[in-house]
DNA sequence: TTTTAATCAGACAAAATAATCTGATTTTAT
DNA sequence: ATAAAATCAGATTATTTTGTCTGATTAAAA
């Protein structure tokens, strides 16, 4: 079943939405994070290490290491996490596969799936970590 | 890069687009379908015989031979060839890979999620085949 | 200073998806 | 009849994605 992202990225949103439930600085082992998220350890600190990269996640290495925010959570937005993940190709192909789909040369559904694709933008882009907090909290404490 | 449909599922409603240009009717061999479309031919030919099961496609064997519409292009929807192809579950999962995401236990971005999937459902559902012509007609001469 | 527990790096393995090949069968046309 | 051109079926290969393993490095605590 696919939903727009890759497994990877689902999970590199995820632990990041963890991350940012916790206090600002609090280091979180990769094991913990696998553990709530059910997520394969080795995966989701691979993950988490690219996103180190993009200076989204920081890490702390040796006993007692692990992962926490870069940034303050209000200045994080999940579009940040998929653009470093996935990146932003999503929101420029075609959904039906044709090539070079644009204005120009439309397929189809053209124009009704870029309103679809502006409002997926939005989404992802319009609220920060922070806002989602509450949201987060909630769905993470029913896992 | 990653947009909502699995390859082998583009290739499909691309190749029944293309087959509703013709007069009703029409058999167009694989290799004609997957010129056009600039899809590997096998495998077009695979989806079609795939699409054949579920009463999209008609296919007639042998010298000749090919693959035509096996209903009026105004009874055929892009829905029908997605769930055909891919199934529904685009439109049941969550989109940040949450399990168990629903109303009672909804993810950060339920909510708005909720939406798009809904236009995303109508959008493959609302017009036919038939009323695509036009447009896939001008896509497909551009290719 | 030694042990312990973590990330980090890169190779490796498994699974899913995409694509190709081969041969059999079917049908049309010569 | 026979040849040609297509689908059909299933095995095979290739590629991408997902997941695992091993060992090195790092840092805290005993």
């Amino acid at each position: 079943m696919k939903v727009m992202f890759s497994k990877k990225c689902e999970y590199g949103l995820q632990a990041v939405l963890y991350l940012s439930t916790k206090e600002p600085g609090t280091i979180v082992s990769s094991e913990d994070i696998a553990k709530i998220l059910s997520i394969p350890k080795e995966f989701v600190s691979k993950i988490l290490q690219n996103l180190t990269e993009y200076g989204i996640v920081y890490s702390k290495k040796g006993k007692a290491g692990g992962f926490a925010l870069a940034k303050a959570s209000n200045k994080i937005q999940l579009i940040d996490v998929v653009s470093a993940i996935d990146g932003m190709g999503v929101f420029n192909g075609c959904v039906l596969g044709f090539s070079n789909c644009s204005p120009d040369s439309p397929c189809p559904v053209h124009d009704k799936w870029g309103v679809l694709r502006t409002m997926a933008y939005d989404m992802l882009t319009q609220e920060t970590l922070d806002q989602l907090k509450d949201k987060t909290i909630n769905k993470i404490g029913n896992l």
